[in-house]
RNA sequence: CGGGCUGUAGUAUAACGGUAGUAUUCGUGCUUUGGGAGCACGCGGCCUGGGUUCAAUUCCCAGCAGCCCGACCA
């Protein structure tokens, strides 16, 4: 799937560690961090390792998947933003922005790339002219930077992190409306693959938009947010602006709602022509009339998704990564050193990565045999392949989900991957 | 930004108003290899500033940092 799908564990950059450091509590922030998966730098600032960014990168590519499948064109926006962005939609001052003193001294006159509403507004209205040139699509993935009052739970609320956000510009309302569907649609589609159920729930607009507007939950404990959903029909309502609670009906089934915890890990808001009136963005319609673009804006944080991944799958021993998002398809263990064995691992590791099989090679030299099964547990990989003079001339398999072992030659091993 | 808790080696921890101990990691050597192996030797540490004191890693204050709760937010 990348450049380099195959990496032997004794050359890797990072190592699994035994304990979870002392201050952690949430499940992600310790097994991503024991595992070598993310490197904390400072509260709610993480560095991805070559282990963590395979993550992050699998669950971009899924993400680009969808956007292009609905029209959507991937572009890379400024990071640096000119004060007058802000200003022109009286967001400079909203408290939750880094600003920074790019080319002036004395008070700061950029922001670093909080969203890009503004921006693509802009961009937008030098190259919309008219009904013709509509709708138009166009997502980023780019790192944001928020000014977290409180950065908490690992990966799932930071100070900077990694985000896919789309924009949308069309003629009218109605046209807005079915594309914001659409991206609905989407939007299941990519947390889906990434095997997590999102709960599609009614929400408030904060900055962004005086319109209500869509969150994507994942039900999980740690979860900041409190969501009213009908356990029937899965109809939900963020509870900040629902006036449901616990056993009520649904509004629209009749059956039983309940409130739960869940993590945003993705929104989608029709915005208007909030924006499009502050940078200008009009086109001329059939009729010669000019009018103002209706724009949407679609977010989904990827650290975030991952972080949910690992509170929604892990257990006792380690992570146990959804089979789309895994670092690695496979992970081959070799057990003995004797010198038959390490030939062995050789071989069927060269054959794993000519069939095209991503595979993480536990070569490592003078570890136990324990110590190589509970860093695969750790990890997280769903298929552990373990070569040892118990084997023979076989494979035991064992998928990470499953206690279920069986022994098999590497063509089976190639047919069930 | 308010409240609480916590800062000791790379990591996790212990004790102590006077010489900082253990486990693990790491390095060297030997023995080991199916669920975090064994022995030996070695490297490595008290967040910062101020105060109290003959003496502070220890007590007090402040700062900074981290975690948790609240407010706020993808």
């Amino acid at each position: 799937m990348f450049y380099n799908d195959c990496v032997r564990q004794s050359e890797l950059f990072s190592k699994t560690r035994r304990e979870a450091p002392k201050d952690e509590e949430s499940v992600n922030a310790k097994l991503l961090t024991r595992g070598g998966f993310v490197y904390k730098n400072s509260a709610g600032v993480y560095s991805f390792l070559p282990l963590g960014w395979r993550v992050l990168k699998k669950i971009a590519d899924i993400i680009r998947g969808e956007m292009d499948a609905i029209g959507g064109q991937e572009m890379l926006m400024a990071a640096l933003h000119d004060k007058r962005y802000l200003t022109a939609t009286g967001r400079w001052d909203v408290g939750v922005v880094y600003k920074v003193f790019a080319g002036n001294e004395d008070e700061p006159s950029f922001n670093i790339s909080w969203t890009h509403e503004e921006v693509i507004a802009e961009i937008a209205a030098s190259y919309v002219n008219s009904y013709q040139d509509l709708p138009l699509a166009a997502y980023q993935i780019q790192t944001k930077f928020r000014h977290e009052p409180r950065a908490k739970s690992g990966l799932l609320r930071g100070r900077e992190f990694l985000m896919k956000d789309l924009y949308s510009f069309h003629v009218s309302e109605n046209d807005l409306n079915k594309y914001y569907q659409k991206v609905a649609k989407a939007y299941h589609k990519i947390f889906k693959r990434c095997g997590l159920k999102s709960i599609y729930t009614l929400a408030a607009g904060g900055e962004f938009t005086v319109s209500n507007t869509h969150e994507f939950q994942i039900l999980a404990d740690v979860g900041e947010d409190t969501i009213c959903v009908c356990e029937k029909c899965e109809y939900a309502e963020n509870k900040e602006i629902s006036k449901l609670k616990t056993g009520d009906k649904c509004p629209k089934c009749g059956g039983a709602v309940m409130e739960k915890r869940a993590i945003e890990v993705g929104n989608i808001f029709p915005l208007g022509t909030k924006y499009s009136e502050a940078f200008n963005l009009r086109f001329t319609d059939e009729r010669g009339e000019k009018k103002y673009v209706v724009m949407g804006s679609y977010g989904i944080g990827l650290g975030r998704t991952m972080g949910t991944a690992v509170e929604v799958f892990h257990d006792g021993r380690g992570i146990v990564w959804p089979e789309n998002i895994a670092p690695f398809k496979a992970h081959l263990i070799s057990i003995n050193r004797k010198q038959k064995t390490e030939d062995r691992g050789q071989k069927i590791y060269d054959k794993l990565q000519k069939a095209g099989v991503e595979v993480l090679y536990d070569d490592r030299e003078g570890v136990s045999a324990g110590e190589k099964f509970n860093d695969a547990d750790l990890i997280g990989i769903p298929y552990r392949l373990v070569i040892s003079d118990k084997t023979k001339n076989e494979i035991e398999v064992k998928r990470r989900d499953s206690d279920e072992m069986r022994t098999m030659n590497l063509e089976k091993i190639l047919k069930l991957l």
